[in-house]
DNA sequence: TAATATTTTGACCGTTTGGTAAACATTGCA
DNA sequence: TGCAATGTTTACCAAACGGTCAAAATATTA
């Protein structure tokens, strides 16, 4: 029995150990070089094996790629998806800024190959963009309207929301490398993400609390 | 009298067209792939010649990618240079978000080229993150916390103030087509700025004023 | 242990890539 | 007009690339 066949079957422990191991380098190399830009002997290195080993395992540098970015895109929206319609409308905010933060402070590399596939016109994901993505979006930015009109929200552009929201957490894992540039080596250290914790919660509780007027 | 000393004397009708129409062109093409994952004939090709006649005028991609990153640089942080200590806390700001985002919309792909590098770890530009960037970030860092200091402001970080401003404001150019796909054909349009605009605004204006307490 | 299935390797292939060399064409100017 | 400087093209190269193949090595199990 041919090895194609038998990960869709059942799959060796062997397998499955270099598997991980494949697509854990295959994160790191795409995340920071881009599909383009990495290349498979880079990925076999850092998996620690030969390159005719690796596409044992992987018949393509695209198959990897789709299945890294198959997996992220399971996970990236979770703390979007957790977010409460009954819940109280400024807490919610702050933990998905919390979340988000964490997402970015924990999984940078996830971030970073997500930023690269939708910078380069995201050719591979479109489709999950335009249906599932947007679908959810929709959902939440109807519940964040429903905020604003019982008045427990400042009323606000919920989409307009939701971007800023991924922008300002995302930027700390996408340009991480500007951020510490620019902080130094004193306050770029651990301690960033605090202080951006800080700050963003500060700026959106303030921002969005009711009673303030809004478009 | 060879071309390639020519160009650093006086520059030929002919040199000077060329030269403007291969970084447009390449502006293009590396703002959508990155640097490695453009080629040298995609960039001919963008600019209407053939690979050995571009080659003529840059000597390697390098070359190139290089001068682009330089020109960008230059003009990247006027935004931020024009921001003034003696005006209003809340106007300057204002005018900052507004500048940026006409950034962001007159030149998506000056910042997709400057976000391709910065997440593929800044490899040609850590020198001015850490050198003129830093300076600079530092000297309005300090007007902010001024301005707070004189209760003109809510306290605030203003390092992660100005992060937050480059994220919300650069992420319409970065992450143009994930925006475009959630909001859809109707709302994608022109007016995705001016809706962007007023809602960053209201968030900051709001977030900011003083007499909110803040860490 | 023997037989079988799985895993790893080295040698290789066709294509793409960045870049070169030299011949050829064009332009600008005395 | 003639001639040198500038500009363009054709043909090419070596290295890097994604990927294949068959044989060797290892693991699994009857």
């Amino acid at each position: 029995m041919k090895a194609r066949a038998a990960r869709t079957q059942r799959r060796t422990r062997i397998q499955e150990e270099n598997e991980e191991r494949i697509l854990k380098a295959a994160l790191e190399v795409f995340s920071t070089h881009g599909f383009r830009g990495s290349t498979i002997d880079q990925i076999a290195e850092a998996a620690g094996m030969s390159k005719p080993n690796l596409l044992y395992y992987f018949r393509t540098k695209d198959d990897i790629h789709r299945l890294l970015i198959e997996r992220l895109l399971d996970t990236w929206l979770d703390p979007l998806r957790a977010i409460r319609p009954r819940g109280d409308p400024l807490a919610e905010i702050r933990s998905y800024i919390r979340r988000k933060l964490e997402m970015a402070r924990d999984y940078p590399r996830e971030s970073r190959l997500f930023a690269n596939e939708i910078l380069q016109g995201a050719p591979r994901i479109t489709d999950a963009l335009e249906g599932p993505l947007k679908r959810l979006v929709d959902e939440k930015a109807e519940v964040i309207r429903q905020w604003s009109r019982e008045g427990r929200l400042a009323p606000c552009d919920p989409y307009h929301l939701i971007f800023s929201i991924w922008a300002t957490t995302q930027h700390y894992a996408d340009f991480d490398v500007q951020v510490r540039a620019v902080l130094g080596p004193d306050r770029g250290g651990d301690g960033r993400f605090e202080d951006a914790a800080r700050f963003l919660e500060q700026l959106y509780l303030e921002g969005l609390k009711s009673g303030t007027k809004g478009g």
